[in-house]
RNA sequence: GGCCCGUUCGUCUAGUCGGUUAGGACGCCAGGUUUUCAUCCUGGAAAUCAGGGGUUCGAUCCCCCUACGGGCUACCA
């Protein structure tokens, strides 16, 4: 593969939040490109002014940075091909749409939505749908089944038209897809898709071949779901005369919903309870807030790099990958081809594992405002040495205040389960006893504790459970948390002993 | 309906020159470590490689058909 000036975009359009499979195709892009020192680019297709929802490019913006994929050209710190917005970019569509018309590559057509409707009901013959197409366009309002004096009289009198691609009859389109391999497809299925919309803008197909032409993509990496309107793409190249330059396709599977079939929505991530959106997003119409993984307490190198295992793998067994590492070993040609069902028990388990690895001092910054948000003013090293406690245990970082808020809040109740299965005949004075004789020991640290304990446990003949677990209870509440000792230890003697009695009078 | 794409443990996947006890991970189960819960360690169950035909001495791997699943089929992307 030439890998000398390679240019990738990702494209999204504002309509709504950006959700997992973009953000995954987003990755591939920029993974690619990173790979081969090449460029990775933001286009923002907001050609279509009825379905723009506000925040949403922001929203994408956003949430890419959040996940560390940095844009070498886009909307805000644009680059040589400004600029990034397609409806910004429209007198360049007119430009090129003419090319099309006067090579007849294009037709205008002035159709209403009610003769199409019309010609759905009328045209469709049996099992067979209605195709704007090489059968049916002479039966149709456009240039090609009018005069050119009745074409002009209408567009001068303002008939609102537009304009559709003529798609050659009886050939074969092959593209090589670096996915999928040749794929084929015979032009008499293909419809004369509209390139050009009455209200002045292109259609999508239109302004994707423009656009990825001018701006010099070398690779498109898009989902399936274009794979159907690829070569209507090649074609438009074909008819430009830029088929030499034209850039190689790339077809990436779907993500599908983790039960049953079909395509991730949002909808599932309601009704499973998991986040499909990188970032908390808050609906502009409805108001309506739909879980993000940062709020839920994902790590974005987590996040990204379960996203990057999921339709890809690097042929090894690794499965813990840095970005850097990841720029290393991805390879298209790695990438499956059949849809992947989200695993959101592996996303936790990717999290998981990258918060136990994470420095205490990183994982500070978030138990921190959770602190504060809490009325707690704590020591930041005391903090630090509680994180180092607990965060084996964390999943998300959400969890970090939870199994932490012990060592700051005395326990208010206390498990009567777990009280059933533990305290026993005796249990209140051997509690008692221990905790007279561990007001005295000096210094109050771990080894000094742990040697009264064994003496403690070896001259009353107890198991050590008879006497850690009932501490446990009294101090935390429940029977959670880091090795007892420990917990005893930052709680510090005079907060210890306190739990102690006051558990007792209490549980 | 038409067109296109796909199909290996429940899930993500390895397997790319046809000969493997079909490997790993998540999840699940069991045991061990531990003062608890987790972590961690060990082990286990789990895939007649969608089904059927070929080609071949031999097919997860090559070819064909079928089934099933998915995507697309807008003046949306």
């Amino acid at each position: 593969m030439n890998t000398a000036g390679i240019r990738v975009r990702f494209a999204p359009s504002p309509t709504g939040p950006l959700h997992l499979g973009g953000v995954r195709t987003a990755l591939y892009n920029y993974l690619f490109a990173r790979k081969f020192n090449g460029s990775f680019i933001l286009r923002i297709e907001d050609t279509d002014q009825n379905r723009f929802v506000p925040g949403a490019e922001e929203y994408i913006i956003k949430s890419l940075q959040w996940c560390g994929l940095e844009f070498d050209e886009d909307v805000l710190k644009g680059g040589p091909h400004a600029p990034y917005r397609q409806s910004e970019r429209s007198v360049i569509y007119k430009e090129y749409i003419q090319i099309l018309l006067d090579k007849s590559h294009a037709y205008i057509a002035f159709d209403t939505a009610a003769g199409l409707e019309e010609a759905r009901n009328t045209l469709s013959q049996g099992h067979e749908q209605f195709q704007y197409g090489n059968k049916t366009r002479l039966l149709m309002k456009n240039s090609l089944s009018m005069t050119a004096d009745e074409v002009s009289q209408r567009i001068e009198r303002g008939d609102r038209y537009v304009i559709r691609v003529l798609i050659p009859e009886n050939q074969t389109v092959v593209f090589h897809d670096l996915i999928r391999g040749e794929v084929k497809v015979h032009t008499d299925t293909l419809d004369d898709k509209v390139l050009f919309k009455s209200d002045g803008l292109p259609t999508y197909h239109l302004a994707n071949v423009v656009d990825d032409y001018l701006m010099k993509i070398s690779h498109v990496i898009r989902g399936e779901e274009w794979l159907p309107s690829a070569p209507l793409h090649l074609l438009l190249y074909r008819f430009f005369g830029w088929e030499d330059c034209m850039p190689q396709f790339a077809h990436l599977p779907l993500i599908l919903k983790p039960d049953g079939n079909g395509k991730l929505s949002k909808r599932d991530g309601d009704r499973l309870g998991f986040p499909v959106f990188p970032l908390e997003w808050k609906d502009p119409v409805s108001n309506d807030i739909s879980h993000g993984y940062k709020e839920d307490g994902y790590l974005p190198d987590a996040f990204i790099n379960m996203l990057a295992l999921l339709g890809w793998n690097p042929g090894t067994e690794q499965e813990i990958f840095t970005m850097a590492e990841l720029i290393a070993a991805f390879s298209l040609d790695r990438i499956n081809k059949a849809g992947a069902k989200f695993d959101p028990s592996k996303a936790r388990w990717f999290n998981h594992k990258y918060i136990q690895q994470k420095p205490d001092e990183e994982l500070y910054n978030y138990l921190s405002p959770e602190l504060i948000a809490n009325g707690i003013d704590a020591d930041r090293e005391h903090v630090l040495h509680i994180i180092g406690l607990i965060k084996e245990r964390v999943e998300l970082l959400s969890d970090l205040w939870k199994h932490s808020v012990f060592f700051f809040r005395a326990p208010e109740s206390y498990d009567q389960q777990v009280k059933q299965k533990i305290w026993q005949e005796g249990t209140s004075f051997i509690v008692e006893e221990f905790a007279i004789l561990a007001s005295k020991i000096e210094p109050f640290d771990k080894e000094t504790l742990h040697q009264l304990i064994e003496e403690f446990t070896t001259a009353r003949k107890i198991k050590m459970g008879q006497l850690m677990n009932p501490l446990r209870l009294l101090a935390v509440g429940s029977n959670q948390g880091p090795g007892m000792m420990d917990i005893a230890v930052l709680l510090g003697k005079e907060e210890f002993l306190k739990r102690i009695y006051r558990g007792l009078k209490n549980i």
